[in-house]
DNA sequence: TACGTATATGACAACCCTGTCATATGCCGA
DNA sequence: TCGGCATATGACAGGGTTGTCATATACGTA
């Protein structure tokens, strides 16, 4: 958590030192990230840092939480109701995802950033937050006992399948910007994955 | 390549430094190895270690020439029949790389790490080499053909799949050195693959 | 033995990084 | 105006890294 001190600043420069660490951390990873990178971007000095947060770590979790805010007055929680199944719900979720990252890419890149560092704090607080994936679990369980999912599949590999590919997706969105060309993409992945690939 | 003074080395002397370098490179990823630790490991002085390589670029690729070495007169080739599918095929694969990862661990978490290595050298090396994942392609290809697999699937897409889940399955076991459950893992991934999730 | 070549060495400069701390400046109320 | 508190600063020590280079030692041959 920050210090008083620093909420105490004015809000351009707490917003300046906000986006500095946004910019580093969408660049490199956390555990490359660099505090002289940041103070010199946001034009304070390396003491006055120390005075705001205790250390890389402070600031990390403070700039996760800031882009939580954010994300959850922004994003339009989707509601999924009895008769739509899984795959529309996921194809939905996905949709949302997407937006997000073509309005707010340097959000996406921290997150994706943060997938491939296997630094002890980084995998702390990964293991801390539930993920949204967990809600995706819950209606696959729901859609095996409505009779629409087999009840033999693996829940969890199904959520790696789509987490992973995800993964890639959003690293294919922040080498090129178009994402037109992703649905496609994202909707012939749901389509093997319900009927799979092999003639029977 | 290494100079000519390196190989006038007495061979106990080559594989000491040889075996720093792979103990170093299976810690740490390339762009963070440090020739260093290396040296100190290896007993040498830093001197010494650029009168052998150019630089750390070198000795990486001197590492990996040598493990394709051994790899090459070690591992058979798996051979595909006609008769034999591509999820066969595939689980094959898999199945000599848990092998191979067993018989030689560190050499299989260089490998690993590599692929979680964003530097412009290790992003050029890759890049050289035409990966397993063409012939796998090949092989979706071929059994399209022989009407085994639905035509009006999008190749690309599962070995993206593929390709993505195995990332995901290198990342855990570079964080829990653990690679028995995996197998059970894949056999559920290609039960998926062939299958689907959805009941028709 | 003596000399030239091959090999080994670690100090060095240069460049990163972090966290601290004595000092300086700003601000506000008495 | 003056004191006291809040805030800002950058030099500093200590740690890491790399690549070079003058020097020292070993080796082999004449």
């Amino acid at each position: 958590m920050p210090t008083k001190t620093f909420f105490n600043l004015s809000e351009p420069k707490r917003k300046r030192i906000f986006s500095a660490a946004v910019e580093e951390f969408a660049s490199r990873r956390f555990s490359e990230a660099s505090i002289n990178q940041i103070v010199k971007e946001a034009g304070i000095s390396r003491g006055s840092f120390y005075q705001y947060f205790t250390g890389k770590e402070d600031l990390y979790l403070y700039v996760l939480t800031e882009i939580g805010k954010e994300k959850i007055s922004a994003a339009v929680p989707h509601q999924v109701s009895d008769n739509e199944d899984f795959f529309t719900a996921y194809l939905a979720m996905i949709k949302d995802i997407l937006a997000w990252a073509r309005e707010r890419p340097l959000y996406t890149k921290i997150w994706m950033l943060m997938e491939f560092d296997d630094s002890e704090f980084i995998a702390k607080l990964t293991a801390q937050f539930p993920n949204a994936w967990g809600r995706l679990r819950e209606l696959i369980e729901r859609d095996k006992k409505l009779g629409r999912i087999r009840p033999d599949v693996n829940s969890d590999m199904v959520i790696q399948i789509l987490y992973n590919l995800n993964l890639h997706f959003q690293k294919a969105i922040i080498r090129r910007g178009n994402l037109d060309d992703l649905l496609p993409q994202v909707e012939e992945l749901v389509k093997i994955l319900r009927g799979g690939i092999a003639i029977v």
